[in-house]
DNA sequence: CCCCGCGCTGGGAGCGCTCCCAAAGCGTAG
DNA sequence: CTACGCTTTGGGAGCGCTCCCAGCGCGGGG
């Protein structure tokens, strides 16, 4: 690979003059500034990152943290990110993190650090106190997406809100016994949201005068799981709930198929409702919240670089609005 | 931040000593190494990346290239490159590469160079001789997933051979109207596997004496994809076949909706066989042809670490063996 | 006529790290 | 006692880039 050195010498100019006209600001002229870019041109020459890195302090790239890779929300959020970046001229450094302690450990003292980054997009995660010390330290904006942490820019929707849409669009159709299937009810780090929904779920049941007939079929947030959750639920036919609110979309449509193979027909005899708007969702005509992913990795990004060029300290929630969309899987309850 | 330099002064040392007590080989006493840790320690220091890469020459990360992150294949694929890099002690800087030329073009001669990789995976992506010229220049061994290129290393499986045994599987059945659903027919470069698919039914059904009855239905290797391709195919009483090969499980979970939808029952009226083992082929008792994305990308960080270990040029293919799994999507056709 | 300021250029320090090499200390074989 | 080899250490060059600053030519105002 040739350096600036080489582009230098080959346009008749010196190493400073070269790197004026190729990027930095300056004087230069039309005629060296056109021999530079030409010598460039013809030796392929492309900056060493780690060079400019050591010279401007700009990393030129952003840190993703991301807990899982394989549910929708996440590589929705995920290609949402990447877009943003490739037009702000950042590449994308991705960290997965599972459940494991060491790892996570080693991430927030070490790997992070070690790269400079000129931000971190932190998602679904809650850094504890002491891990945000360090991030501070390195003196990163960070952004987190569906978690929130005292003095940092966040961005996501409102769950407990969009659970509260669900509910109520259930009630306003005339269920009384509403359940709510999948999620968990400790608020596990990454499974934050869910806790959120399940609270804005107890709300509207409340709201309505229906606390005494609120249920939650606890389960993991995929199809599987809604699955698994709904067979659970709706086997015993003596207190079958009229509808229910989903924790997701994948669960909620797991909670449809177990419906159908027990023979209910959605939504004659059972309304579902879930929250996401997945892009399967339209194939089963499932009524839902939207909320958009890959909206709020735009977002996160935007927020990114505003605070990357105002450089002072965060604080700011991004909250996106929460949609109703609704298709064919509700109607009002049979009598 | 501090810098080694910090280190070496309150260690009472001299920065060549500091460093080779960190990282480097070489002489260092017990006494010395010590010291210099516990200084680092009480620093917080953790070495600049882009220092390091300057002067070794190797940068640590870890290029992957990917058409999409919103498909099942792609981000199981991506988890198990992650986890591979991980324990690999490689960064991994993700490229998202949509159909846009431009993009593309900018990525194989600007970005990509620009970052002095240690390594690139790409995924699904056919790079010309063009850019793979530039990418040799930049020396770095390329690992290809799902497509291959003279020279260099690449893992897949073999598609022809599962859509071979998918559909002998049918015919072993007693089904001799088998139709292909899903898929494009022309090698788009990123749906390379599509193509080798139905190639591999069509051989199988000519072997077996079918070539007459050959079919496809073309459709996006989705489930909305799977779902439309099979409404159509499957409207027409007439001419309906017993049995379908999907180009992926979610075209065939797509496919056994439309066909439920339609008031089929599978697999009593149509058999389906997908490929692929999606995660959520068990809920739908989906027939399928595993292939396992996590170990592909287990497998292209291995082939990779072993090329830069090796430093001598490609031009192994690593093809994963596919096993059929058979579950209750699939039976003999009725008389 | 002198000097100031503007446009342009090049020298060179410095970013933080690694690694080569010279040198010093020391035990031991000749 | 000298010489040699082994361990240990520090000085300093160099990776490729940016950017500060000094310097140079030149036109125009005082």
């Amino acid at each position: 690979m040739s350096t600036i050195a080489d582009v230098a010498q080959r346009a008749g100019v010196s190493k400073a003059t070269a790197s004026r006209a190729l990027s930095g600001g300056g004087y230069v002229s039309e005629a060296a500034r056109n021999r530079v870019q030409a010598a460039a041109r013809d030796l392929h020459y492309v900056a060493h990152s780690s060079a400019t890195t050591l010279a401007t302090g700009r990393s030129l790239s952003v840190g993703v943290i991301m807990p899982a890779l394989d549910r929708w929300f996440f590589s929705e959020l995920l290609a949402g990110i990447q877009e943003g970046l490739l037009d702000a001229g950042q590449d994308l450094v991705l960290y997965g993190i599972g459940e494991g302690t060491a790892a996570r450990a080693r991430l927030f003292s070490e790997v992070l650090p070690r790269r400079r980054l000129d931000g971190i997009i932190a998602v679904g995660i809650q850094p504890s106190a002491h891990e945000l010390e360090r991030l501070v330290q390195v003196a990163t904006p960070l952004v987190s997406v569906g978690a929130f942490s005292e003095g940092t820019d966040a961005v996501s929707i409102d769950d407990e809100a969009a659970a509260r849409i669900a509910t109520e669009h259930l009630i306003d159709l005339g269920h009384r016994d509403v359940a709510f299937l999948g999620g968990r009810d400790d608020a596990a780090t990454h499974a934050y949201g869910d806790a959120r929904r399940l609270r804005g779920y107890r709300a509207a049941m409340d709201a309505a005068g229906l606390a005494s007939l609120t249920r939650h079929a606890p389960g993991e947030a995929t199809m599987p799981g809604g699955y698994e959750a709904g067979v659970r639920m709706l086997g015993d036919r003596t207190r079958r709930p009229t509808a229910f609110v989903a924790v997701c979309d994948e669960a909620a449509i797991g909670g449809i198929i177990a419906a159908r193979r027990l023979g209910l027909s959605v939504p004659a005899e059972l309304s579902v409702v879930g929250i996401d708007d997945h892009l399967h969702s339209g194939m089963f005509s499932l009524t839902t919240v939207r909320q958009q992913p890959r909206q709020q990795g735009l977002a996160a990004v935007e927020l990114l670089r505003r605070r990357m060029d105002a450089g002072d300290a965060g604080g700011a929630q991004h909250t996106l609005a929460s949609e109703l969309v609704v298709r064919s899987s509700t109607a009002a309850p049979r009598v």
